[in-house]
DNA sequence: TAAGATGGACAATGTCGTTGTCCATATAGT
DNA sequence: ACTATATGGACAACGACATTGTCCATCTTA
């Protein structure tokens, strides 16, 4: 089919491919509990999201939700809970070593995966589909409330 | 960030423009209880997936969520179930006018997008994304076990 | 200081997936 | 032909995970 049906499976296709090639590998290194949603809710909550009502503006859920999400992560020792000093209300979202490790190990198979469709399909082409990509797409990465969008 | 954390997300993203874009139309076209599955439903029972079993595997999921997922699609009025009187066992799934209507519909929509994204990219841009795409992706489309994969 | 906004937790609920079970019917092996 | 197995569909119980509503403590603002 050359019609407009493709494009879009293909992108969530690419998008599936990489996603569970990096789990693949997360779970080979240690990290087998880490499910899809858990990168991107570390990511959230190192680039500033560090409480439950922050994260959940971020994901586009209840701040309920995220608390729940936020105390699985704890369970799984991803991350902790520390009580804010300047606003007792608060407890902060903080990753612990073994989060940090994860998402360490995640950015490390992301630009090896990078590099391997880099060598298969030339460095100049994957750089102009990224920037088409780019183009294409809103600038702000992480508006995506991904959790129940689908449904 | 030129690292490899971009790709997948871009790739995301894309998906979602596309798919949000879609739907925000088919509303305007009368399919606003149409959800972002529903239409790979639809696709696959077009396809030949017209039992709940057969469209469990192909969804890669229970024959018994494919069956509830079926009973809201008829609910809607997307496909009806009509007895196979050469199993007696099967309730064939066919689709309705109406699931027919959406279906052209969204393909009607899907084609108007990559003109769009034709334009604003270049035809031999977004060909060479697309070509890029399928040479890094599983040749079979249709093997999105979606639901559930993400959480 | 009083009024409103915010952070977090608890409870009830809804949706949607799962597994287990059951029955009717097809299909295959002897 | 007959029996054993596989298959299609439905019902029930359960679990994961989101939602809304409510409540309270605390911060912020008028």
């Amino acid at each position: 089919m050359s019609n407009g049906f493709e494009l879009p499976l293909r992108l969530l296709m690419a998008f599936r491919v990489l996603i569970d090639a990096l789990h693949e590998e997360l779970a080979a290194q240690g990290h087998s509990d880490m499910r899809p949603m858990h990168g991107f809710v570390l990511q959230a909550i190192a680039r500033g999201a560090d409480s439950a009502a922050a994260l959940g503006r971020t994901l586009g859920v209840s701040k309920q939700a995220a608390g729940k999400t936020i105390e699985t992560l704890e369970g799984l020792g991803y991350v902790t809970r520390v009580p804010d000093p300047a606003d007792s209300r608060r407890k902060t979202v903080v990753l612990t070593d073994f989060g940090v490790d994860a998402l360490r190990r995640s950015a490390e198979v992301f630009d090896e995966l990078r590099s391997r469709w880099a060598r298969e399909l030339g460095a100049e082409r994957l750089d102009d589909l990224e920037e088409s990509l780019r183009q294409m797409t809103p600038g702000d990465l992480f508006r995506l409330d991904v959790p129940g969008w689908f449904g």
